[in-house]
DNA sequence: CAGTATCCAGGAAGATACTG
DNA sequence: CAGTATCTTCCTGGATACTG
């Protein structure tokens, strides 16, 4: 293997790894498919829209989501406080492939997951 | 935040977490992807094409892929050892999805990367 | 050649409690 | 309401050495 700095170089050149690494997030993407979905969403709503996801991670991942570009982010200065969170135009531009992504994993799961199974078993006897 | 075990149920059921979960997987994508472009390829040969891993996490990257059934591993009983790793017709199926994420990537790296750059000096100084 | 075994470090994410 | 602070746990992935 090579040592570190000659491996951060490849991933700072590699466009794919960069900017697809943002995929490696647990939430990233179940987070662009959720606002798409609702437009504009408020944090607390996404909360209940994601139940499994703490405020703690919900709120990094927006975070990063937005310093991206993909998501933006609008602070009313009232109180008790409200801020909305929606796509933006590069966000939206990303939709697509997630859904298509979304269709090709429902479409296979089923032959995956019995292949998994499968796998398992075959290792097991081994 | 729900409990662990519906948390584990939510998970079980959603198809896009169970299958695209796969992607958060640091080179899963990248192997794919390198598979697609070499047909057959053996294993050191694939460590020489993806400099930058370890090939004890390839052959992990490698075994969960073979038991999602998207990588078919092949082993010639000769010594030294020869095994071949190539794409089945699921893997296949997947790879222009692939593609067209990467060529988003490359469409809207440089925009992301200013917005990364413009956010971090935002951020500082508030 | 094609991996495993072992050990370790860092980061992601979870639980809980708290605040402007 | 929309988060942050803190602490802890877990797990991925890395380094190195070794083997059928």
């Amino acid at each position: 293997m090579l040592k570190k700095e000659e491996k951060n170089s490849i991933i700072e050149i590699c466009p794919i790894r960069n900017v697809v690494a943002r995929f490696g997030n647990k939430w990233a993407l179940l987070v662009v498919l959720v606002l798409s979905e609702q437009e504009i969403v408020r944090f607390n709503e996404l909360c209940r829209l994601i139940p499994d996801v703490s405020s703690r991670v919900l709120s990094a991942t927006l975070r990063t989501l937005e310093a991206d570009g993909l998501v933006s982010r609008k602070v009313y200065p009232v109180v008790p406080p409200k801020v909305e969170y929606r796509l933006t135009d590069i966000g939206q531009s990303l939709v697509p492939f997630i859904i298509q992504l979304t269709e090709w994993a429902q479409t296979h799961m089923k032959t995956i997951v019995k292949h998994r199974k499968k796998f398992e078993v075959e290792s097991l006897s081994e």
